[in-house]
DNA sequence: ACAGAACCCATTGACGCCCATAGAAACCCA
DNA sequence: TGGGTTTCTATGGGCGTCAATGGGTTCTGT
């Protein structure tokens, strides 16, 4: 599977259907269930979309976890939240009117490739945080240790700061 | 078999019946049994499911505790009080009523899929305790170390990076 | 026979599927 | 290189299907 980047704003219809762009579909070739799973970010006002087999790997690490543990029950909520929704035959999905609402999506989103993830954001919201972001990544200087080739861990590991 | 994700509300009808929502019911097939094992959370005010499959890895987590000690003792509760009950034709239960008044449900139930498993709450409850959860989540800046891809039984290893 | 559970049928509203169209990007040819 | 053409993504709307629900009837075990 390849990797989601760049962002697209696409429109909200009057049923509540979104086309999710076609660069990112493209990625769920050979995935069984064709759709998405999306769950409310708790770091950012945005929504947070993966694939099924990216969900299945956030559950098996739950289950590195004890069961009855409170780590698993409050990183549990992942998965609680995240609802399961497939495409249409024109590669739509229709978020649950309590998502956008958290997030301030009304008739139009935004798609925000971010590796194995992609996020959804009311398109100004993004555009108002984004600014700030870049401008502190300038200042501050961040680097980036990379990888090694060939070195194929798919962690999504703490791109974070300090 | 999949993962159970999200979080649905369904009624309750007079004769005590509810509808296993249908991405948690697809979940069953190739199991054996078409139907539940409910029992009792003994740490939050829902009814913990699963399939049987599931309850037979707790069974087998069991045994793996010292015969006759009181960890083993205790925790067979959770057999001991597992129901096992099977959908009807539309795929819905009927969930024992001592069960229902333990934890609080009447006319409404709430779904959670919990990966592995699913709980069942009274509707109120579980919006009451999942704000507080996520507020956690994101002031306590909870991280998940995700396992590799593709890795699906073998120890996830705790080295790595940090 | 009785109570509870399983089965069958009907209803409804949401969601999935199909078709049509506009706009943009890709393509082709001169 | 420019203009015309084709392809396809994004979008909108109508309609059929199915999940969820409610109620009646049959079955089963005590």
């Amino acid at each position: 599977m390849g990797v989601f980047t760049g962002t697209q704003t696409n429109k909200v219809d009057k049923k509540g259907r979104v086309s999710v762009p076609k660069t990112f579909r493209a990625l769920f070739e050979g995935e069984g269930f064709q759709g998405v799973f999306v769950f409310p970010s708790f770091r950012q006002p945005a929504l947070e979309a993966c694939a099924e087999s990216f969900m299945e790997r956030i559950v098996d690490s739950l289950e590195d976890l004890p069961m009855f543990s409170d780590e698993q029950d409050d990183l549990s909520i992942i998965v609680e939240s995240a609802q399961r929704l497939s495409f249409d035959t024109e590669g739509r999905i229709i978020i649950p009117e309590d998502f956008l609402g958290e997030v301030g999506i009304k008739d139009e989103i935004t798609f925000v490739g971010r590796g194995r993830t992609f996020q959804m954001w009311a398109p100004k919201t993004y555009k108002d945080t984004r600014k700030p972001a870049f401008e502190r990544a300038r200042t501050r200087g961040l680097t980036l240790k990379l990888r090694r080739p060939s070195d194929s861990r798919g962690d999504a590991g703490s791109g974070g700061e300090g």
